[in-house]
DNA sequence: AACGTGACGAGGA
DNA sequence: ATCCTCGCCACGT
């Protein structure tokens, strides 16, 4: 799980990519979608090391509060909630309702996505 | 090589 | 809710 190369990232950047507009995640969510457990510190360095070209959807990495993780006083932070204002996610007292805006890539997919015509794997999985 | 530093997170006081 | 302490781990000194 050890990050030491370029390829290491781009899963990353690649996981940070598939998160759809109106919905952001938390760097220890990415983390753990990208298959780095605990790796919050790293994704916030692969989002630092990403190049601007890759045009990837930064702004929708929050911390775990919901937080913007770049100074108040940053550019940025304006920019970041400026774009979440753009895809209709409220950005109220500096903070996003994670509860509601998380991105929860298998019940999204479940519910609105190819997934929901395969239902007879929910009734498959009987380990409970 | 040792040490401090984070676009982090969880838990305790 | 706020602040502090730790765990985390690649980087730059």
């Amino acid at each position: 799980m050890a990050v030491n190369s370029k390829q290491d990232y781009q899963r990353i950047w690649h996981t940070i990519a598939a998160i759809p507009s109106g919905r952001v995640a938390s760097y220890g969510q990415i983390g753990e979608l990208a298959g780095y457990a605990r790796g919050a510190r790293l994704v916030a360095r692969a989002l630092r090391y990403a190049p601007v070209e890759m045009n990837l959807p930064w702004h929708r990495v929050l911390n775990a509060q919901g937080k913007i993780a770049i100074p108040a006083s940053s550019p940025s932070y304006k920019e970041q909630a400026r774009r979440l204002a753009t895809e209709d996610v409220p950005f109220i007292s500096g903070r996003v309702d994670m509860s509601r805006y998380r991105w929860q890539p298998d019940l999204d997919e479940l519910i609105w996505g190819p997934l929901a015509f395969d239902t007879g794997t929910l009734t498959e999985g009987s380990d409970e």
